[in-house]
DNA sequence: TTGATATATGAAGAACCATTCATATAATAG
DNA sequence: CTATTATATGAATGGTTCTTCATATATCAA
């Protein structure tokens, strides 16, 4: 018998599943899934412009979704931690099981 | 080296995601966690309108997230499978830890 | 059939968001 | 300092969606 989590709680999570659910996004989660990458290798890698990507890596960060680490005039983004990984894997799963 | 997720798969888990990330939806799927229940339960549970938890009862149900049975007048909803449970876990503890 | 209860649905409006384009800032090399 | 490379950001737009209101359908009792 589970409690509804406060509306708080609620909020945040709202936000974070929100944020995950947006096909760039997913992309460049990926792209940094085993290794960090700077903004130009992501944006190679994912296939859009230089400025969506930027965008949408700083909507990542705002709700702590990745992490930063600035080398010179290149920034290097991460998974924020597993728990990131696991959200990925546990829907990647879901939807790999409809037939 | 996880590879990008075909196209296809990433639509699919964009579907997901964007399904479960609304205040409504997350109240009601906690609502039924552990036990189905009737729409008109869910109802009161939640502190929502019926209009609107039918309506979100279906979009659920679209994205395969619950499924139902029906027992005269009264629809019983509950979560379909364990990932989604383990979603929401997983999700919870990403916001619950921070500070 | 009539009434009551349970659930679903169509339409509409307000709010929100992804993307693009243009431009700005930052860091380094020469 | 200037040029170049790397990254970030503001504004605008087109599209999407949450919610409400009103109404419809379904099941059962009497």
């Amino acid at each position: 018998m589970s409690k509804i989590p406060a509306d708080e709680i609620l909020d945040r999570m709202e936000s974070v599943l929100n944020i995950a659910s947006d096909f760039t996004r997913l992309k460049i989660m990926y792209s940094i899934m085993n290794e960090e990458k700077s903004v130009s290798e992501i944006v190679e890698e994912v296939g859009a412009s230089q400025s969506l990507v930027s965008h949408q890596l700083s909507v990542l960060k705002n709700a702590d979704l990745v992490s930063t680490r600035k080398d010179g005039t290149k920034v290097f983004y991460r998974l924020a931690d597993e728990h990131v990984d696991m959200l990925l894997k546990i829907v990647y799963e879901h939807v790999s099981e409809k037939e």
